[in-house]
DNA sequence: GCAACTGATTGCAAAATGCAATTGGTCAGG
DNA sequence: CCTGACCAATTGCATTTTGCAATCAGTTGC
């Protein structure tokens, strides 16, 4: 763990932790992708993270307490990321920076439109997210009933790319 | 302006942005410190940026729209940099970031009464600053009037700092 | 056995960073 | 006019971090 810090300011200390390129991009794809396995993570990043940085990020993120790791029973040498709630209650955040990022910066329609959901659903939406990580991660008892937040998240990213599948069918050569 | 992206995923985009140890902290300054001038950011900050790296990333934050620079009519060659509407909608997450960073890291208490007030404030709050950066940076007519949001969390800065010292008078080597 | 797959590690070139010194220009005081 | 303080950067250079490909040893299914 690191101890010597720029300054004791929450969003320098928050910048220590995740101001770099990677860091987030993990705790993302883990998040909404649900992937827990680094070679999960490796191959399914659409920015292509290197091994070497992932494995670091890894090593990095569970020195800090967001990640634990474990065996995979059905594997000896596959292993098991989880969240820790430090990392789950990240997803206010994500949700405000995917919607601040939707407005200012040049998203995309495909991978925008989770933000979108998020952002619409508001805090009651996050709320079910965030249990629905802990049950998952944490193996906290669920309240809520269901499909998962992850799911309808899911299914409105694949009717985006359904309709624009058939916009291009019908209207080709744009 | 860059027009190579790792993907069009809009919490990548805005790690792109803000992705690095200094952006956000330069923001944070002059969001929650109203500095404005090159000399006042270097000086200022507790992290102590080099004054190379202030530059090129005031010149980044410039190409990314978040900042405007215009010339100090008092001096010649002193400038004026102002938020665009881009950076100060980053409000909101700079009070979540900071709501998380108090929580989780281990921050000092001078250090992190803003960032406890601007929770305790809540959206209305977070509106009530938005519209005095307003003011203060774009010239907006301001509607709202009373003592501004930065000076409200300066104040309860000072009053931790002023606590602080009475108790080590009253209460020396712990 | 053996090929495929697991989570990493290594080597190396390229880029980013930190730091101190310096630049060209402006300003107020004498 | 000088002069020294101040202005926003820029330069040079050593250190660190990153990206990328190749590689590693152990495990699994066949």
């Amino acid at each position: 763990m690191h101890t010597d810090h720029r300054s004791g300011c929450p969003i320098n200390l928050s910048l220590e932790v995740f101001g770099d390129r990677w860091s987030l991009i993990i705790l993302r794809d883990m998040i909404f992708g649900g992937k827990r396995h680094f070679r999960e993570l490796l191959n399914g990043s659409i920015e292509g993270i290197a091994s070497n940085i992932l494995a670091d990020r890894l090593k990095r993120l569970m020195e800090l307490g967001m990640l634990t790791k474990a065996d995979d029973p059905s594997h000896k040498q596959k292993a098991i990321y989880s969240l820790t709630e430090m990392a789950i209650s990240l997803v206010p955040i994500l949700a405000h920076l995917g919607a601040w990022g939707r407005v200012w910066l040049p998203v995309s329609e495909e991978l925008s439109i989770r933000a979108e959901l998020l952002e619409k659903g508001g805090p009651p939406m996050w709320n079910k997210f965030m249990d629905d990580l802990r049950h998952e991660h944490l193996g906290t008892p669920s309240l809520a009933s269901g499909p998962t937040v992850r799911a309808v998240l899911q299914a409105g990213y694949e009717a985006v790319v359904a309709r624009k599948a058939s916009e291009a069918r019908h209207e080709p050569a744009v």
